[in-house]
DNA sequence: CATGAATGAGGATTCATTCAT
DNA sequence: CATGAATGAATCCTCATTCAT
């Protein structure tokens, strides 16, 4: 899932990436992040190659459609996942963990504002599609909910299934909301409720 | 709001009723419906005049641009939303009106399986757009959410605001969730925790 | 040529005239107009029918397709040229009838500011139709030259078809450049040279 | 001005010109061709497509609008302008310059007698537009008057901008009666009477 | 006669994808 | 490997003209 975020297909050898440092990797960044800012349809293959300052022919060569762009910005984003629950999993307690991860959430709202959860609106744009991506979308957000799950179960709590999916359908109609109504409050004000809901469960 | 979805344009006697029956309605209806099936970037004007059973270049009678079919569903869920709080407004007790919400949106769950809550997706939809109508579409969740602040204060819960925006994003992101995970169960839990939730507040 | 500005089709009764007094004429002076300010190929039917106060489906009573409406406006030139002359020919001499056409020239300097000489727009714009109606628009520009030809062989001036010609052109000429230029001062000032010019030619 | 009728978009070399030899002034000419035959408003981007034997699609790459092909017909009509100043002023005195541009408008009277004056017919049309085309139309149309001025001026006329007026305004009357009579003894006679005013003047 | 409504043939424009060098 | 250029299928929208009542 990392490997198609890393570099050129084929061998890769030095000589290939000292040549082009990134190409790709810049080129599925880019689609992560216009690919948010412009929604999935109404983002073109030249507004990507554009932001990654590279030339429109030549994206052919690393993505040969756009679905495979679309992968690599999801790809892309459970990278990023993976590397921020190794992060959270360096904190003591399960409570520390997933007040830490609400708090990185409310620490973004003003993207939450502009253009609402990077990953809930790629999803629910996904799923118009006749493609497959909606599935591979699905299984990078189940890894949040079972990382969730495993700490609501080491709280002690039977139900932790339940509270993992409602910990983060609450972040995402959250979000949604904060975008729809272009206010960070909602963001504030709902992610320290969600904290205390957090100390409650004991 | 509920006029642009009533009769054909100009004034309405009943005989123009007669003549031509809710041809514009049927259009708004078929927009609203398969705006929300395909999204409203993958929706062409000739699915809706499809769906409508309607000439494509009829539509333009009716609607002089796409965005204007968008508005038109935007209203259609208004009205919609109207009719479905005035039902609500007959229960007695704010805890059954608000319980009976989110029994209606749990009774919607096969809906949610296949395409996600039809506002929220409109309006996450909307929000990539230049034009202005993601406002009017906040403007129509903020009546829902206004609706539910009161419920929430005449149960004397003075963060009633709170309460009523938490409600509504745990139902926009279980919805999401729901369509994301192809799972019907996740609105069956999520709603009783929901429902367990407004008995808890008193 | 004048009829057919004049009443609906058919037999011209007193009782029809009485129920609808000049729709036709109403539509052909709109059509005027509107073409004048539009031209012809951006002007569209609904365009005249608005100008005229006429349903755009009553149009095709009076007039079968755009190509008569355009007809219809030829004809209303034809039909204020001949009163422009009726009106000229109550002049002394040839020289004042010649200086006061030029006159009334100047005073619509406003109108060929926005958008040119009324006829030769027109002219100009027919010569790129396949129909037949610059022939008919020809005929019209004809009539005042040939007037204008009188007048000068009546000055004794053997070449009085030329002088009629330059005459017109300059006419035709100096309202394009007004037009173009957006400079009433254009009109003013070759009028007033047309005018030394008619008064050189003895 | 000439820079937009050169190449292809992009950083002009001579490879990129050895690969791909002037498509886009293929397609700049061929709109100013059938711009000038059919109408600005009757003129397809199919009709130019064709002309220049480029795909529609492709037009594109080179015309991002129709806008854009207008102006490069203007553009195009402006270098051809340049050029044929240079030649003039390769002559003596003013009044061979002035003659020798007469004799230029004359020797293409057969166009004039089917389409008009190229560049008369087009500031005639973009007038009715909303876009800003008929501006740069006007500058163009000026660099020729001002350069008749200066003829005028060296011979020593004070009232030198009246006549260059004069003599253009003349210049495009002639051209659309030519093509309104469909009569090319227009342009002849016409252009004899102006050689012999120039002569006159001293 | 009157008129709101219907119809379908274009026309401009966009864009994913492919190709030639 | 790189890249400007090419391609054609869609899509939104307009409008003259016709129709039903």
């Amino acid at each position: 899932m990392t490997d198609s975020v890393a570099g050129p297909p084929g061998p890769i050898s030095d000589a290939t990436v000292a040549r082009r440092p990134g190409k790709r990797a810049r080129l599925a960044a880019a689609a992560s992040r216009v690919l948010h800012e412009r929604g999935v349809e109404r983002t073109t293959l030249a507004d990507i190659a554009r932001a990654a300052d590279v030339p429109v022919g030549n994206v052919y060569y690393y993505f040969k459609t756009k679905d495979e762009l679309v992968q690599a910005a999801i790809d892309a984003h459970a990278a990023r996942l993976g590397e921020m629950i190794a992060a959270l999993d360096r904190l003591r307690t399960p409570q520390e963990r997933l007040k830490a991860l609400i708090g990185g959430w409310v620490g973004q709202r003003d993207l939450a504002v502009r253009y609402g959860c990077p990953f809930g609106t790629l999803c629910s744009e996904l799923d118009k599609r006749a493609d497959g991506l909606d599935r591979t979308a699905a299984e990078v957000m189940r890894i949040l909910i079972d990382w969730a799950e495993r700490q609501f179960r080491s709280m002690g709590r039977a139900d932790a299934g339940e509270l993992a999916v409602q910990l983060m359908a609450t972040y995402q109609g959250m979000s949604l909301l904060t975008n729809t109504f272009r206010d960070p409050e909602i963001m504030t004000v709902q992610g320290r409720r969600l904290a205390d809901w957090i100390d409650s469960l004991g």
